[in-house]
DNA sequence: GGATCATGTTAGGTATACCTAATGGCCCTC
DNA sequence: GAGGGCCATTAGGTATACCTAACATGATCC
């Protein structure tokens, strides 16, 4: 990925953009209401901001919000920050998952291309955060994942990614870090209910997961 | 030092605390026009945060400003988080003297208390930052310093600090840094100039210091 | 004693990024 | 085709943190 350097976006300008690219990468609707709801401000501020994100460049607005080449290398250093941090954070510093993530969510504003620099050299080029999502500019491919919910009872399966819309669940990382659904964990469905609730075992444990939950960590089978 | 959290106060805050300290230190007298000048605003701004520190309880304002209990906490706290992050930039991730010190005056506003804790412990409870410069809250007690202009022709003597002073100076910590004016550095005054201006031996090499830095940089005479 | 300098303050203005309340538009359903 | 639901926008307002220009004040110098 090449440098980003000035100009020097506002934070704020930062959060939306990435905002809007994580919604994207969910396979949300991008639009202003989704925008609102994520980053907990009112449908007015974000209405404001699109004006002005169109106006510098970043975005092209209509009903579905689209980045520009200009908004999505923002967007891409910002969450690329935000990933090695939570890389870094974990590995070097021994953080929890969610500990990492409420850090890196500051820390991805403030971290400079030299310390970029010396966190990749640090990590050894890491191709994704502690959560298995793309590190953007590391050149990483994912696999076709499936939904944990569609894999099918008996079968086993290897947690790849726990997606950044269920970060934002109050718990559900250090619940999910604690039951060891971790990137590469193996497990076996044990049960899946008709609502999506679905027993694993993982570790010798048997947990449940939530409709919410099991229909978005995504993992392959074996 | 005991923990440092709610209330949340604004960066703006926490600069303007942190500078009044830093002022202190550098025995500078603590004024608005002195604020003003080392965080580059306007003394109109100045005197407006004045107020506004003095109704939040943080300074007690007069001709000199004084810091109360709880705006030296939070002066001690900033400073603190800023040269633990230098500390941590430098040794663990490889950062010039320069480039750590910019990063760590970004680093001082985001870094949460599990990250601090997490910091101390990877670096075994340091008591100063790169520069000599005491880390608040690590109980370290400076031993009585005399400035590098003081020291006498022929005296051998070792670095023990840069005052925070020094490195507002464009370019000053990279050349000090690479002339190896560096804490535990043992050298010798060969020469010094009615203006100050002194020539010392430090690691083989002959290096001119001017007034304004050998009357800053604080040594001990061996 | 008047000029000058450093310092602090007032007045008036700007940009950012929010907010609530109210309004308008579109789609779907009954 | 009337009423709801979503969704977006407009209008009006707030807090933060700056700015310049102009003025006030006290100390020092000649």
């Amino acid at each position: 990925m090449s440098e980003y350097e000035s100009p020097e976006w506002h934070p704020a300008f930062e959060e939306y953009c990435e905002t809007i690219y994580e919604l994207g990468e969910d396979d949300l609707e991008v639009i202003q209401a989704r925008i609102a709801e994520r980053m907990e401000v009112s449908r007015p501020a974000v209405s404001e901001m699109m004006k002005r994100l169109e106006v510098e460049g970043l975005i092209e607005a209509g009903r579905e919000i689209k980045l520009t080449a200009k908004g999505m290398h923002l967007a891409e250093t910002v969450v690329r920050r935000h990933r090695l941090a939570e890389c870094f954070l974990t590995d070097v510093l021994g953080l929890s998952w969610a500990d990492a993530h409420q850090e890196a969510g500051k820390w991805e504003h403030v971290i400079s291309p030299t310390g970029q620099k010396a966190m990749v050299a640090r990590l050894n080029d890491p191709t994704t955060c502690p959560h298995g999502n793309p590190i953007p500019g590391s050149g990483y491919e994912a696999p076709d994942l499936i939904a944990l919910e569609a894999i099918g009872v008996g079968k086993e399966f290897v947690v790849h990614r726990i997606p950044e819309e269920l970060e934002f669940a109050e718990g559900m990382l250090d619940f999910l870090e604690q039951s060891s659904i971790i990137p590469g964990s193996r497990g076996t469905v044990t049960a899946v209910s008709p609502d999506g609730t679905a027993t694993v075992t993982i570790d010798g444990n048997a947990v449940g997961l939530g409709g919410f939950a099991s229909s978005r960590i995504l993992v392959t089978a074996r």
